[in-house]
DNA sequence: TAGATTGTTAATCGATTAACAATC
DNA sequence: TAGATTGTTAATCGATTAACAATC
């Protein structure tokens, strides 16, 4: 019963917030946030009124307190703290990419099963995939980035969600399919660029398609 | 007019249609489509029926046929050549990436700023971003990969769009905007991993805050 | 007060599914 | 032939937007 596209949207109005903060904005209007995400006022109102996001009958609403809020939803409001499974090539440039830190994102640990990436002393552990469970368990991980071999991707999943994990943003190159508690979010490099090929393809003639 | 879902599902039957061939089906039916999708079985038949995949009234869809077809509709009967702009880490690791091979996609070139990173005799060269224009010109490029810092993504957008780029995979974390004539999918991984844990938070609660 | 903006209800819109005639 | 599956039309469903009363 989870709409994916309100959460992604929570996220842009956060994101957006933040710009106007900078500007120097207190307060911001329905107006103004439709307008920076693309869709209707109405919709920014809806949205708010259904995470009790309240705002002034004039004076639209105020930046700081939509963006505290906003950050207590999207669990901003502590250290964000995932692994990474998987160290090959894309595993390790997430582990030292710095974008992470700045959205309070923190990447505690890597596993991997090829004994010589491992590294127990690095500033990011890279750690044995047999000490996934109790590690994870220990720090309390729910999430993890997955980034091994497609043909290892299922059977890690199995041991991720037999560690309890709740969500999981897989890299590797198959559409794995989540359950119940355990959430996942697939990020198919190759089928993006197929997608930009396509509509590279069709733009502007899918709609004489529809007609004919 | 374009409706981003459906070229999605293209590109995920066609995936399903290599498994299914792999297992040795020669035809398949708009059911099994579905379930593997997980979407109704006139979905598929309505996609298919809007590109004119053509099936038999009792012996489903030739999977041979499909897989022809799709492909070319998805570009895939040429090579897909692509550059990446942005030689850092997330950059030099999808150079360095062999999926994408295995999916036909070709990486011709990479470009920079730093002079460090140049190196024009690579396998995949490592060129200036001074001469991105030329080459993308006598290359017929007209999709690429961004990765590169988010406070440069902008200016290098510009320059993509001025070299008449038509669709543009960004990892840069802000939302850029396409325009008519260029298609940009954003992939901003700090706020996947956000909403992974907004679900953790949500996850079951939402309904509950619906009827409410 | 007059004007502007929220919060919410009703209307719209588009995507998905159900249903079924055609037909292999 | 009887049974199964497509291709398409009509119904459904949910998300988005329009409209407007409440009110600051």
């Amino acid at each position: 019963m989870i709409n994916l596209d309100i959460a992604q949207r929570l996220s842009k109005y956060r994101s957006v917030l933040y710009k106007l903060k900078g500007l120097g904005f207190v307060k911001v209007f329905s107006d103004n946030l439709g307008d920076a995400l693309g869709i209707s006022p109405a919709l920014v109102r809806k949205d708010f009124s259904q995470f009790n996001l309240t705002g002034h009958k004039r004076g639209g609403y105020r930046v700081d307190s939509l963006l505290e809020k906003l950050n207590r939803m999207l669990g901003k409001d502590r250290a964000q703290k995932i692994v990474i499974v998987g160290c090959g090539k894309i595993g390790t440039a997430l582990i030292n990419y710095q974008g992470f830190a700045r959205e309070g994102i923190e990447i505690v640990a890597g596993f991997d099963v090829d004994p010589a990436v491992l590294n127990a002393t690095a500033p990011v552990p890279i750690l044995d995939l047999k000490e996934f469970k109790p590690f994870v368990r220990r720090a309390g991980i729910k999430v993890a980035i997955l980034t091994v071999p497609d043909n290892a991707a299922a059977q890690v999943l199995d041991l991720l969600q037999a560690c309890d994990l709740r969500g999981v943003l897989n890299f590797a190159p198959l559409q794995l399919k989540g359950s119940e508690k355990c959430l996942i979010r697939n990020i198919n490099i190759g089928m993006e660029i197929e997608n930009l090929f396509y509509h590279l393809r069709f733009s502007g003639k899918l709609g004489d398609v529809a007609k004919a």
